[in-house]
RNA sequence: GCCCAUAUAGCUCAGUCGGUAGAGCACUUCCUUGGUAAGGAAGAGGUCACCGGUUCGAAUCCGGUUAUGGGCUCCA
């Protein structure tokens, strides 16, 4: 006899068990046709369970977030009957729920092609149009391993062989198809209205580089058809902001065959480099960063010192001279360590915060490359604090702020933490690792701020902390770092005097704010779709005259502004007004001053920004003073020449 | 590194059945001096990524290499 509590406090009472289907028919009949699941006390089951007991129940409907895993989940499921009609001797593995959508990866003689993709999707819309119902089912362990051994299905065996014993399974039936699974799923393949599959690639059996590659097929799915239009026009829109494609437009930067991984920065993209160079150094200067600059290949027994040779030798780039082999750096500790053991330190030294705009080479798997975000050569914002174990709280509260302030100045106010422990392979005993983990984390937790908990991902060598931010389109971006390393010191021989006389080893942090100054950049042209605010901007302005006779006052104008430290070109050339506006326009160019007769006349500039906007006529220190007023407002600075 | 795809003018891309290449934009020259997102004309520009094979003949078919793209794995 259960009494169902429905979400807006209403009860029903029912005289035996009913089902979730039976509960949204007796609210209302549309409601029936939209049900996709139901929530009993919090847990989503289909629209077939049976509801025993009293409880409150929901129906799960497409404007639900889980009601969308379940069509995605399902949506999985419809690809891999598919799949199976047109591909009998395809075998099926797993197919979970991603974000926007849903993958299924499948082993079979050859890979899909293109036309392959369509014709599966093709086939599930086939399916989904003949509303077939979706039916669970349950099994025992070891009667649904010889189940799926029995149709051939050895992936599906030996997932089901690695569940615990004596579990029961749920097994879901659509036609001829069956799958095993946890579901929920939607009650009928009439429930998938919205799905398009996207990509073909190849992935590992079980996430494993030493496993076979299995055939994933991608897909997205939707509760109706103007999501699924939105999310692919906004793909669209995050292909437009890609900084590859901007880079190119604006002339940022290129790269070229013979230099795989490697940036070639051209004077544009240089210009902005450095800027975010000269913003970083002088954050470091008020909080008593030393910076150095330390060699770029080092023999090869320092690295041997260092643990990193033996770890990394695959990924390192090697040179050799005379008789001697050399390693060009993978990471700029090792050369810190040299200048911090340069004389004598004390106590009294510490913390001694140790700063390089560090060029470092990794020979990244060819694979990995992606433009400037994953790169085989790149600058570090690097810096190491050598400390005493009790000063690490208060350097990591310092470095947290520090990292905070810096991506506030770039527009990224959504940050989030992740704290990650010790992991299985590691070096220093356990009371070494409960104090380091318990620094960061006190740390952390002192400042208020919410964090991720990510167990075993720790460094070999200490704890970290990590900064992620998210752009302005929602994508994620790891960042910033900040490690403690306790091994490091010790190897290559770091010490310091303590009060009482005797030498210690210091401790050692890591960190990078920016992370790679390419990748740093990579983010910062996605997120502003290349249209850097005006601080950034390589070119801040630029004048556009209408005829010749406005060409000297033009050139002298430009001249001005350049003494006021702006960067600033002129196009004098002889083209007509609209034309010249539109490629600077499409140059992202911040503001374009438009001088005719009547500017020349008045001694004005008639300004337009980038977004179209006509500012009216401005005078040149009105000018200046709105530039100086929007380079201020971003917290920074004019860079000086 | 692994799987799949791609590589044609500076850029974006066509190129059918194997018969030594095209467009638009950009570039150069000339005309045009025009007030807020493309004025007009002419010209120049290609070892079809590279190496090899099949063929009378290869941008095109086959093999290899390199790079790039999408994933997977990795990321000190």
């Amino acid at each position: 006899m259960p009494t169902i509590t429905l979400p807006d406090g209403s009860h029903r009472s029912y005289d035996g068990s009913v089902t979730i289907h039976q509960i949204a028919l007796d609210i209302g009949p549309g409601l029936a046709k939209a049900a996709l699941a139901g929530r009993v006390d919090d847990r989503l089951v289909d629209t077939s369970f049976s509801v025993e007991n009293d409880a409150t129940i929901s129906i799960v409907t497409g404007k639900d977030e889980d009601g969308i895993e379940v069509i995605r989940h399902s949506a999985a499921h419809l690809l891999a009957q598919a799949v199976k009609e047109l591909f009998p001797d395809a075998q099926v593995t797993i197919g979970p729920v991603i974000e926007n959508g849903f993958y299924y990866d499948f082993a079979y003689e050859r890979p899909f092609t293109p036309e392959d993709l369509e014709s599966i999707e093709a086939k599930m819309a086939e399916l989904a149009e003949r509303d077939i119902p979706v039916e669970r089912s349950v099994m025992p362990r070891d009667e649904a391993v010889t189940f799926f051994r029995n149709m051939g299905e050895e992936y599906k065996a030996k997932i089901i062989q690695d569940i615990p014993q004596n579990e029961e399974l749920s097994l879901y039936r659509q036609g001829d198809f069956i799958d095993l699974c946890r579901g929920p799923h939607v009650p009928s393949t009439s429930s998938l209205k919205a799905f398009k599959l996207t990509k073909l690639a190849g992935a590992y059996w079980r996430g494993d580089s030493n496993n076979e590659m299995l055939q994933r097929v991608y897909g997205t799915a939707w509760a109706d058809k103007k999501q699924l239009k939105q999310y692919l026009h906004n793909i669209e829109e995050a292909e437009k902001r890609d900084h590859r494609r901007i880079g190119k437009q604006l002339g940022l930067f290129h790269f070229q065959e013979e230099a795989p991984g490697m940036v070639f920065w051209h004077d544009k993209g240089w210009i902005l480099y450095r800027l975010l160079e000269e913003y970083i150094r002088n954050k470091l200067i008020h909080f008593d960063y030393r910076e150095v600059h330390t060699p770029q290949v080092l023999d090869r027994s320092l690295w041997e010192k260092s643990g990193h040779l033996a770890k990394f030798n695959d990924e390192m780039f090697t040179t050799s001279s005379e008789n001697r082999d050399y390693a060009l750096k993978p990471m700029n500790c090792p050369g810190h360590v040299q200048i911090f053991n340069q004389g004598l330190k004390s106590y009294r030294d510490l913390p001694l915060r140790i700063s390089e705009f560090g060029t470092v080479h990794r020979n990244e798997p060819s694979g990995t490359l992606h433009g400037l975000m994953r790169a085989r050569r790149f600058v570090q914002d690097d810096a190491h604090v050598f400390c005493t174990e009790g000063q690490i709280e208060q350097e990591v509260a310092k470095l947290i702020d520090l990292t905070f302030e810096v991506y506030r100045d770039f527009g990224f106010e959504n940050i989030e933490l992740a704290f990650s422990t010790r992991p299985a392979k590691r070096v220093g005993d356990d009371a070494l690792w409960d104090r380091a983990e318990a620094a960061l984390e006190s740390t952390i937790k002192n400042k208020g701020l919410e964090y991720k908990l990510q167990p075993g991902e720790g460094a070999f060598y200490g704890p970290k902390i990590e900064f992620s931010l998210r752009d302005c389109i929602g994508r994620v971006w790891q960042c910033g770092t900040i490690q403690l390393d306790f091994s490091m010191p010790g190897r290559l021989g770091a010490q310091y005097v303590a009060e009482d006389g005797v030498r210690n080893t210091p401790v050692m942090i890591h960190r990078a704010i920016l992370g790679s100054m390419e990748r740093f950049i990579g983010i910062l042209i996605e997120h502003y779709a290349g249209n850097l605010p005006l601080w950034l901007a390589p070119v801040q302005c630029v004048l556009l005259n209408i005829t010749d006779r406005q060409a000297e006052y033009t050139q002298k104008v430009t001249e001005i502004l350049r003494k006021q430290g702006f960067r600033v070109i002129s196009d004098l050339r002889n083209e007509k007004i609209g034309f010249k506006i539109r490629e600077h326009t499409l140059q992202r160019v911040p503001y374009l001053l438009i001088v005719g007769d009547r500017e020349v006349e008045l001694h004005t500039l008639s300004v337009r920004t980038r977004s179209g906007q006509d500012l009216g006529s401005k005078d040149i220190d009105e000018l200046i003073r709105i530039f100086v007023e929007e380079v201020e407002r971003h917290g920074s600075f004019v860079m000086e020449e």
